[in-house]
DNA sequence: GGCCCTAACGTACGCCGTACGTCACCGACT
DNA sequence: AGTCGGTGACGTACGGCGTACGTTAGGGCC
């Protein structure tokens, strides 16, 4: 019982990259966000957990590389005819990938970072805006606005599909289980109702959104800031 | 020193009501969300943090009270000839009522459960959205739309309050920093661009939304639910 | 006046992120 | 070939987290 004093090999020197590292921290972020922990990450890998900070200052860089990685998976669709079909074709591109990496919304929407996968989509969908007429401050205002709807939307679904209680497919139970004299109209509607927060659903709020911008696009661009502002200042 | 052994007098007995813990849990989690701690709720106070147990199950419970009491405060104005100028009134009060918690939109975002307070305002928007003559799954998208719409951007900008070391206001200075040869059309954006997701944006987006629902409203409904399952099935 | 139910408490456990000091390996230089 | 320095992997430790569990003290009821 001498001669293993240290049954724990060595990580061989070269074989903790950043890149491997992000590697398993996806697989064990894709068990739920909050299992990634820098703990479980080393222990997959094999590794001490203080390892991982040689390549990465703080778990924040580390989740921050993650991220990225996985906004850098968008891919764009080409040019057709009609620029609006085009930023539909963007729309769902954008939800698709949140729907298919459901751990990774909550942390993204709470990341003031950009991030270069940020960016690039970003760049592509102004490209699309411009063809469209839209200048400056309306393709950024349309561009926020569509991203907005996806993550709002894809926060709504992926929390649904993290509970694993059966909260998830009937909240409609809770719903037409409230006192039916207050709320008629959300008990009425939730009975028939399929899944709330179905692709059809989504398909129809983006179909509106791009209707406005096609109409707007269409009339002749006016530009005055003023028109906007009408909010909430005092 | 032995005529105190126990200088901290316990609380009165009946003093620690849910109420009175999400007093304190509001104010505690109003300087971030993360820094709501059951310890930190439980020192404001003066108690001990095992004794908010016996008003809360777990910590989780707690904070939905706490969110179902925030999206409390959401109050309906009243209705005028318009019923899509009602819709805009409801998408500000939303979002104002988001904007004015900024530390709630995060976990809000991340909550599966509706709770009392989102089914008020649910049912109001779906009141608004019948008089609209948009029934059924239409008025439920429609809402859905809408509500996406406020949390998305709700996040955006409240993430970028929340980050203190000025990467809030200059994400632009990030993006006219970019490689000018890739991203032109961010980077010749990202100059003149007031604050990224200001009020001007938020109200142009919203504009559209409510532009296309007007105009499918006004459409004779077919409400073919075949019009819109295009998405993401295969 | 005495009992008991319950609300408040204290201790303890297993997680978490990570600051800091140690040690072994590999390449380079003599 | 021998040695030396830099660096990457490691171990320990600290403070904070949520909370399970057992203890205690006070007020309401008989």
């Amino acid at each position: 019982m001498s001669d293993t004093p240290k049954p724990r090999s060595r990580r061989p020197r070269g074989s903790l990259t950043p890149s491997v590292v992000l590697d398993a921290a996806e697989v064990v972020a894709a068990q739920g966000f909050d299992a990634l922990s820098v703990r479980a990450v080393a222990a997959r890998l094999g590794a001490a957990p203080m390892a991982l900070y040689n390549h990465f200052a703080t778990k924040e860089e580390l989740v921050d590389g993650l991220l990225d990685r996985v906004l850098g998976r968008f891919e764009a669709g080409p040019a057709g005819e009609d620029w609006v079909e085009d930023l539909r074709g963007f729309a769902r591109a954008h939800r698709r990938l949140l729907a298919d990496h459901p751990w990774a919304v909550a942390p993204l929407v709470a990341r003031p970072n950009p991030g270069m996968g940020a960016v690039r989509i970003g760049e592509h969908a102004l490209g699309i805006l411009r063809r469209g007429g839209l200048s400056g401050d309306r393709a950024v205002a349309a561009f926020s606005g569509v991203v907005a709807l996806n993550y709002g939307w894809s926060a709504f679904t992926a929390a649904r599909a993290r509970s694993p209680d059966g909260l998830g497919a009937d909240v409609s139970a809770t719903l037409v289980a409230l006192p039916p004299g207050d709320f008629p109209l959300t008990v009425a509607v939730a009975g028939p109702m399929g899944a709330y927060g179905s692709d059809e659903h989504y398909e129809f709020a983006l179909d509106q959104l791009l209707a406005g911008l096609r109409a707007t696009a269409g009339s002749s661009p006016p530009l005055a800031s003023s028109r906007y502002d009408a909010g909430s200042r005092s």
